[in-house]
Parts: C-alpha cells; structure tokens; sequence
DNA sequence: ACATGCTGTGTGACTTAGTCACATACTATT
DNA sequence: AATAGTATGTGACTAAGTCACACAGCATGT
C-alpha cells in the first residue's frame, strides 16, 4: 500500500493492527484526535510500504494531506516537522509496551486492565464481543471466553451477550497488578 | 534516563531490549554500523524518557552527536533530517515484527529461523548460549533447551556447551517456514 | 591432581495459553 | 414460530512458561 495522503484525524477514531496468517490480530496502538495515523507519516517520509492495517471504530472526520505538502512542510516549518517526529516516536513507545505486555504479561493481568481501562466509568458497562477483545490483545476467543468465566465467577463482572458489567473494579484493579 | 547525545555507531553491535520484573528479556532490534540509537534520537526530539535498555555485543566505535547539534542541524539539512526519520520509521517496523512474531509465530519456527540467521555460514557454527538465545526470543531457557534438543534428535544440529552446530541447513529452514 | 565454585544444560511436574471441533444460546427477520 | 446469523460455552489436546533441582563442563587455586 503506498500513501498519497496523510490523515489528520479530527473526530473519531481509528485501530491499527497486525493479522496473522491463521486470521488472529492484535492491535498495535488507537489514533484518535490531534493525531494520524503515523505509519503513513512514517512511509511517506521514507517511502516504505505500510506494513499493518487500519479501521476506523468510531466515525471519522479528518484532514487529508497531500504527501507532496506533508513533505513541504516538513523543510518549511519546524513545528511541523517537530509534530511528525513526536507523532511517530510516540507510537514506537506505543508498539514497544505491546511487545512487552505479548512476551511478558499473563492474558488475565492483560484483560483486567484492557476491562477497567476501556470500561464505561459511568454505568461500569463495555459493549464488546470476546473476539473483540481478543482480537485487540493479540490472542483467541476461547482464551477470553474462559478468563471472562473465571472473572464471573469470583464476582468480578456480569457478562451478558454482547456486553460486560463490572461488579468490582477493586477486585479487577488488584487481579491486573499482581505479580 | 535522559539523552545527553546520540550515538552514531560506526563500527560494532548493540541490542536494544526490554527486560520484565522476573528477569525474562526481548531483543527488539539491533543497531550496526551507519545506525544509531533510535530511541536515543527519539526521546531527543520528543524530549521523553527512554523506554528500553542498550547493551553492546560488538565493541562500538561511535560519533557522539550532542543533542543541540541533532536539533539544530534537524533544523537546517533536510538530508539530516531525512536520515533521522527513516531511521526511526526502521526502527517502528522492526519492532512491529517483534509483535508479529511474539503474538502469532511458534517458538521452534522462531528459533530455526534464528539459527540460521545467526549461524556462520562458514563453519556451519555459532556460539551463543541458550540463555542467549532466550533473552533474544523473549521465551524462557527451558523452552529453548528442549526444542534444540529436539532438533538435535532429528539430526538438524548438534549441541556443545556453548555453541550449536547446523547440520542440516535444509531441514531448519522448512522447520522455520512450515505452516 | 583434586577440590571448589561458577556457568551452562537436562528434566519432571505443573500451570497457563492456544487450537480444534463442536454444542448451545441469543437476536433479528420473516 | 421458524430460521439464519452471530455470540458464547466446553472438552480434549498441543504448545509454552514456571519451578525446583540434578548434573556436567570448565576454570581457578592450593
């Protein structure tokens, strides 16, 4: 995929992520306002081709760039250029945390955080499928399903078909940080 | 950590890597010759603490390029400022792959493909550790023991403390590629 | 030479994670 | 109510990671 544009993201927001051959995925990092998506950026200042995808989740509205101006820019304005290299160097620390949650963190500390950080704090619901969530964490369904169960059991949250209740944040809280 | 300089590496290795609580490790890229600390650039430009650990393999031979010079010649070549961006682009996909390959590859095909990456293609030989070989993989020494052992049994390699020997370069790389 | 200690490797038993093949349950549509 | 489509549950099995400890290879000093 080569970049004729580079997405400025005003609303909305956007997954980009790995998928493996047997169709598993993980999420690498979310765009969301005031950025772009950098892998653009990052193939267009070193014309490279893009090597993961991207779907928007919530609707977006965004500025398109034309590379010829994203590049223009860049030996005009300083604090664009300045804009690009944060932009990027942010998601290499974004990428570099999920290397270490893969390789280090168990999946039950991983889908305590993923729930409390990603859970509505207002009613403590989330709408989400397994998939989904196992799909951003890198791993299968019925890995989720079960640790979900676990977490069910021990009073932690209420699951119902296409959404979750937590019951106990605390509880959650401690399971995420736990040796 | 704060970047005082950055190392531009004229002659030598260097591994860039992560470290969890236990003590396990990951190797997220290595840095050669005409490279230099990405991270190092990074967390220069986006004035940000630095995310993982450098150890030299190789002796090192480097330009030492003070900070103010990386802003202000940034500022002022568009050719410096091109190498600084391909540079950490290469870095983002490097470690992108180590995403891919931690989340979705299985470890005997990671490891075959290690050793022959790795391996002289000279002697058919290399000296490393298995521990070594862990810390690289992000996978723990045990794991990697029994899976050469299992090479060793099917006649891909033969083990001496210290070193591994490849005798059967064909059989590794289906190992490494099969599905 | 031998004793000592350090580093590297082998192994069993157990827990956690991922895969495969299904069964079952919930929802929307007709 | 019947049906199709999506979401979840589960058992059985393989792969990976952990823990505890045994043992082997190599260097050192006396």
């Amino acid at each position: 995929m080569q970049c004729s544009h580079l997405a400025l993201v005003i609303e909305g927001s956007a997954r980009v992520f790995k998928i493996s051959e047997n169709g598993r995925e993980i999420t690498l990092y979310r765009i969301g306002p005031g950025e772009s998506c950098i892998l653009t950026a990052s193939c267009i200042m070193s014309q490279k081709p893009f090597p993961a995808f991207a779907v928007s989740e919530l609707p977006i509205q965004a500025l398109l760039v034309a590379t010829s101006d994203v590049v223009k820019w860049s030996n005009q304005e300083p604090a664009w250029r300045d804009y690009l290299f944060r932009l990027i160097s942010d998601r290499l620390s974004d990428v570099i945390s999920v290397v270490e949650e893969v390789a280090f963190r168990r999946v039950d500390r991983r889908l305590a955080a993923y729930l409390l950080q990603y859970t509505d704090k207002d009613d403590n619901r989330i709408q989400v499928t397994h998939q989904s969530i196992a799909s951003d964490l890198g791993t299968s369904r019925e890995v989720i399903s079960r640790i979900l169960k676990d977490f069910e059991q021990q009073g932690l949250i209420s699951i119902t078909r296409g959404a979750i209740t937590l019951d106990d944040r605390q509880g959650l809280n401690s399971k995420s940080t736990e040796s």
